[in-house]
RNA sequence: GGUCGGAUGGCCGAGUGGCUAGGCAGAGGUCUGCAAAACCUCCUACAGCGGUUCGAAUCCGCUUCCGACCUCCA
């Protein structure tokens, strides 16, 4: 089926045409998390946001080289130049432990994560430690042609040179001018010349542990470069969709599309697609603001703001219920929402093998699905897409419930459209536990049951029907039958 | 302070000029031994004040409030 698919460009602030620049392939490069710490909720949105993007890439027919990479090493703490610290390294010091396990320990915390949440792996995950040449030669490529300057040992791009044949604030809509009168003095960085000016290279003091020798010493790289030197290793100097959160845009990407300009001339990226933030009581969840929650502690309800735990796929289904460049508050109230929803949701899903066509039917699915894929088309829009869904959902109970008939073919497509868009696209998936003893188990008690009640012993059936209840099981008795389900 | 973005019914959240999503909660009904589920119906909102227009949640202006970025952040 072709689609014609549009997706907003932060670089234009417009909706365009999806257009690959080599079809069928797509390159697509998302920032991957500084692994010094856990991934927090908030990670886990943009995560599962550019998952819905990778999906229906892929499900549209394009063959779709993601990338998306680990940073350890070269992220500063601060924005102080050489006098910054290594993010990892400060922790390993901290912890007694090598940069390199405590890399390998949120490396892990993060697949888990990644995991849990049904997030597709990406095609290569590359870290920033196993492409230092990569990114030694990029400084070498930037500093040949004059976008550079080294200073005792520290290589720093010129952002006012640069600015000068180029646009720096092409991505964040700020000009130079008012960039360098609204940032702030800081201390330490009296080596730079501009006041813009970041590091490519930095030298290593004697007490750093995470170095590497290079034309200019012993050092490690700068924030920015590992983005620069992995995506143009895997998917070229212009690739189709880089991606991230909204709060790279005024630095990490800025900075991104400088380097790549520099070095090769041209706009690492033809869409840059960004996530806007996860909110808690209207402000940012961020690690500095102390206000993330993590997603193991979602799951088990250890935390101090909601008063339960939520499943993963309650999170991801909470998820995909915001669009990915809407601000996403989360609370108690829309987590209940979500999940009630999403059981609703699962719950008619799992009646649709039971279903009979008949020789005619007034359900006509074909729109259905169009409104569908027009959903998806428009910028991935997941929540219009799941109102589409909760339609489907309907029409599925009301066939079950012998009030709606549909002929064979409609309920072929009906059975197609669930499982293409909401496993497959939307990547969720059902969470009860698969126990091939369970459901005989429960077919033996609810025979019971229905004896008991058929003997009109209704002290016998509902006491069965409450217990169950009690222990999370619920009855639903209907002209066909019993059946049942986990609450 | 500067720049940018937002304010939608009890809650969450779509929607860029007329057709006024969806979920949750609430009310009524159908079904049922009762209950639950399901289905049907109802609750029809767009921060405030002006303006443009035959017509505005949607466009423009002002005001108020909130947020993001400018420092590490997804």
């Amino acid at each position: 089926m072709e689609q014609s698919l549009f997706v907003y460009n932060t670089l234009t602030r417009r909706k365009e045409q999806f257009v690959p620049i080599n079809p069928p392939f797509v390159g697509m490069y998302v920032c991957g998390p500084t692994v010094y710490s856990n991934a927090h909720l908030g990670n886990a949105r943009t995560y599962i946001s550019f998952d819905l993007v990778f999906r229906y890439l892929t499900h549209l027919g394009y063959k779709v080289r993601y990338v998306r990479n680990i940073t350890d090493a070269g992220h500063l703490e601060g924005d102080a130049g050489d006098e910054g610290e290594d993010k990892i390294e400060k922790k390993a010091k901290l912890a007694h432990l090598e940069p390199m396990e405590i890399a390998q320990k949120y490396t892990l915390d993060f697949h888990d994560v990644m995991q849990a949440l049904n997030i597709l792996p990406p095609s290569i995950e590359p870290r920033a430690t196993g492409h230092i040449i990569e990114q030694i030669e990029l400084v070498k490529l930037i500093l040949q042609n004059g976008f550079a300057y080294e200073v005792n040992g520290t290589i720093y791009f010129d952002v006012e040179k640069y600015n000068k044949t180029q646009d720096y604030g092409i991505l964040s809509r700020r000009n130079l001018e008012e960039l360098i009168n609204n940032t702030r003095d800081l201390g330490g960085q009296d080596e730079k010349r501009g006041k813009l000016d970041f590091a490519l290279w930095i030298k290593a003091k004697p007490e750093h542990l995470m170095k590497w020798p290079s034309p200019w010493g012993l050092g490690f790289p700068g924030w920015h470069l590992e983005c620069s030197a992995m995506s143009e290793k895997y998917l070229g100097k212009h690739f189709d969709i880089h991606g991230g959160g909204i709060d790279l845009v005024p630095t990490h990407h800025t900075n991104e599309i400088a380097q790549g300009v520099a070095a090769c001339h041209i706009n690492p990226a033809k869409y840059w697609i960004h996530t806007n933030m996860l909110t808690m009581n209207g402000q940012k969840m961020s690690k500095s603001l102390g206000n993330s929650i993590l997603p193991y502690e979602l799951f088990t309800g250890h935390n101090s703001i909601l008063s339960k735990g939520y499943s993963p796929m309650t999170l991801r289904f909470f998820i995909l219920q915001a669009h990915y460049r809407s601000t996403l508050d989360i609370s108690n109230d829309a987590m209940e929402a979500s999940e009630k929803g999403f059981k609703r949701l699962m719950n008619s899903f799992s009646l649709l093998d039971d279903l009979t066509a008949s020789a005619t039917g007034e359900a006509d699915i074909a729109p259905l699905q169009q409104r569908c894929y027009d959903a998806m088309n428009d910028d991935f829009n997941s929540p219009v897409l799941i109102a589409e869904l909760f339609e489907a959902s309907r029409i599925i109970n009301s066939v079950h419930d012998g009030k709606l008939k549909i002929d064979q073919s409609n309920l072929d497509l009906l059975k197609q459209l669930m499982q293409t868009f909401m496993l497959d696209i939307l990547g969720l998936k059902n969470e009860e536990a698969a126990n091939n003893d369970l459901p005989n188990v429960m077919n033996m008690i609810v025979g019971l049951r229905s004896e008991a009640k058929a003997n009109r012993d209704y002290a016998t059936s509902d006491r069965i029907r409450d217990g169950l209840q009690k222990i999370g099981f619920q009855l639903k008795d209907s002209k066909e039958g019993t059946t049942w389900n986990k609450i």
